[in-house]
RNA sequence: UGGGGUAUAGUGUAACGGUAGCACGACUGACUCUGGAUCAGUUAGUUGGGGUUCGAAUCCCUAUACCCCAGCCA
């Protein structure tokens, strides 16, 4: 058990906070999701699923000049789409504008706020700085009716923005320097997202959430490290205010090898055209894993694995593919397609012949069922499954060679054809009717298994496969005077046109998952038509022969 | 140089004064109509130095390293 589920349990003994649990997710509508927010979405979630509590999605949009309602909409559809339930308490932090506007009149005429008319240059400089004290504003000691009308005024649209801000009055010798009277609110004459024209003042951070905490009855505010500096704060206002008072708990976020996962670098990536949008699927976005082929159940099992602490860490990406193909290995049904095709005659099958062969759907589940798959005299079968000179450790088709076509027959090659480029374009095969189905009755065995699809029956697919979207483990590594970007990998994206598929993937929709047999976890894509199919490849299989061949040379 | 945090195999984590365990990765091998999956096994760790204790990853001291903080961002 976590450190975090550790004390939620403890307080559940104690009955601190009468037996309840809420917790809550925060995000603020600037960008879209991403995977180290599906670790906070997860943990929050989980708490309270765990203990028989409750949580609340609620969206933190106090500054009107970053947020928009585009972020909102894919914030709720990610959440959801993860699995997190918050029934009703879907909230804006917005709508407690007004709570939070008379939380400050309070605190004014406690004589623990002021408004201050520093410009942000100067409140910079009166703040000292990490090794030197600061020095009280020339404003901090105007009487409670100057304070009111003041801010009344604020308010009221009255001063330019950034002319002046309300203050907590709290220590500007603090060592801890968001205690050096922090702003609490700051005049922008801007249009909110859903709040339109109502507000010429917009609390800040430390002000606004542990109200917000506080107004849901939140038990447990849990959010990432760099808020622990911020922590007295959160105390401190809840304090003077005598509100109810949730406990902040701090863990940290989420790293991962070859991955950005700032907000910023996102925004650039997407915006710069590094990628095609927000969901392109090399993008560690939620919505860029969806597209990619990730189910909610992989993402949620890596947030379980990867736990929850105080320390930095980043976490193998490898770890995250295991949680992937294990659960797409349970859930995937299992198709034949041809990435790269090479054609096949099978010289002695009958003219005009088409059998239908039984392949099953999921060997992990058999109530998947099975399907048939038709089978005929010309089929195309993945390039690199031969060779003409095959090495040692090739198990595959080569000259003479016998393998399996997998749910149809043992095939022998017989013949390469090749173009005058000296390029092979077709190779002749006989069959064993024997064999039909896959097993020799005569108890012979064969090294391969390869997949096929037939040449007529096919259907024509576009396939992107993806790689690391950068080149390094940490793409924040970077020599004097570069950036992050010139880690970015050239062959990141490849797309494969002509592949072959089989029949039964005619209707497949967007979004559904697949394992092409022997090549890996694919998914349809949105731009994928029932005249055009394209596919994304997810995570590849592991893979013993490509490892073999890479340990060679 | 101020304050707040944190250090356990290659990576992510558990052990709460009593045999350092699990997972990923890597490497062997078995099995297999996916070179997948599965199964069996190997590999490798308490940041350094002191102390307390019968006994320390855990408590104390000390050193070191890393992270966060000087937005009218969150």
């Amino acid at each position: 058990m976590d450190f975090i589920r550790q004390i939620v349990a403890e307080d559940m003994k104690t009955g601190k906070w009468n037996g309840r649990v809420h917790t809550r997710f925060p995000p603020e509508p600037n960008g879209y999701l991403h995977i180290g927010h599906a670790k906070s979405i997860c943990l929050n979630y989980g708490i309270a699923a765990e203990f028989g509590g409750k949580f609340n999605l609620r969206f933190d949009d106090t500054n009107p000049a970053k947020e928009e309602q585009e972020y909102v909409d894919s914030i709720i559809a990610d959440v959801k789409w993860l699995g997190a339930q918050w029934e009703d308490r879907l909230f804006y932090a917005s709508d407690y504008f007004h709570q939070m506007y008379d939380g400050a009149i309070e605190l004014i005429k406690k004589g623990l706020a002021y408004v201050c008319d520093l410009t942000a240059d100067q409140t910079r400089q009166y703040r000292g700085t990490l090794t030197e004290p600061g020095q009280n504003s020339p404003y901090r000691d105007r009487s409670v009716e100057e304070n009111l009308d003041l801010f009344t005024r604020m308010k009221n649209g009255e001063f330019p923005d950034g002319s002046k801000t309300l203050k907590a009055k709290i220590d500007m010798v603090n060592p801890n320097i968001n205690l050096r009277d922090p702003v609490m609110y700051r005049i922008l004459h801007a249009g909110h997202h859903r709040q339109g024209d109502e507000w010429c003042v917009y609390p800040m951070y430390d002000w606004a959430h542990g109200i917000e905490d506080s107004i849901e009855g939140i038990t447990h505010s849990i959010c990432t490290l760099e808020f622990e500096n911020h922590r007295p704060l959160y105390d401190w206002f809840l304090e003077q205010l005598e509100w109810y008072h949730p406990q902040q708990i701090e863990f940290a976020r989420l790293n991962l090898t070859y991955t950005v996962m700032s907000k910023r670098k996102l925004l650039q990536l997407v915006k710069e055209k590094h990628v095609s949008g927000w969901d392109d699927p090399r993008m560690p976005t939620i919505c860029g894993l969806r597209r990619r082929g990730f189910s909610p159940e992989a993402i949620r099992q890596f947030c379980k694995v990867i736990g929850v602490n105080k320390f930095n860490s980043t976490v193998d990406y490898a770890l995250l593919e295991h949680c992937l193909r294990d659960h797409l290995n349970a859930t995937s049904p299992r198709v034949m397609a041809v990435l790269n095709p090479l054609r096949v005659v099978i010289t002695n099958y009958p003219d005009g012949q088409v059998e239908e062969m039984n392949a099953v759907n999921n060997p992990e589940d058999a109530a998947a069922g099975t399907r048939k798959v038709p089978f005929s005299g010309t089929l195309y079968i993945e390039r690199d499954d031969f060779m003409e000179e095959p090495p040692k450790k090739f198990f595959r088709l080569a000259p003479g060679r016998e393998v399996r076509l997998r749910y149809a027959y043992f095939v022998t090659c017989t013949d390469v054809v090749k173009n005058a480029a000296g390029e092979i374009t077709e190779l002749h095969c006989t069959y064993d009717p024997a064999t039909r189905g896959g097993d020799a009755p005569d108890g012979r065995k064969v090294k391969a298994t390869l997949h096929w699809v037939s040449a007529e029956h096919a259907l024509d697919a576009e396939v992107r496969l993806y790689e690391q979207l950068f080149t390094k483990e940490n793409p924040d590594e970077v020599e004097e005077g570069k950036t992050f970007l010139d880690n970015l990998n050239p062959d990141s994206l490849s797309i494969i046109k002509g592949c072959k598929v089989e029949p039964s993937l005619k209707d497949t929709k967007p979004l559904d998952r697949w394992q092409f047999e022997r090549m890996g976890y694919f998914c349809t894509d949105y731009d994928s038509t029932a005249n055009k199919l394209v596919f994304n490849k997810t995570v590849g299989l592991k893979d013993t022969w490509a490892k073999i061949q890479s340990k060679e040379r």
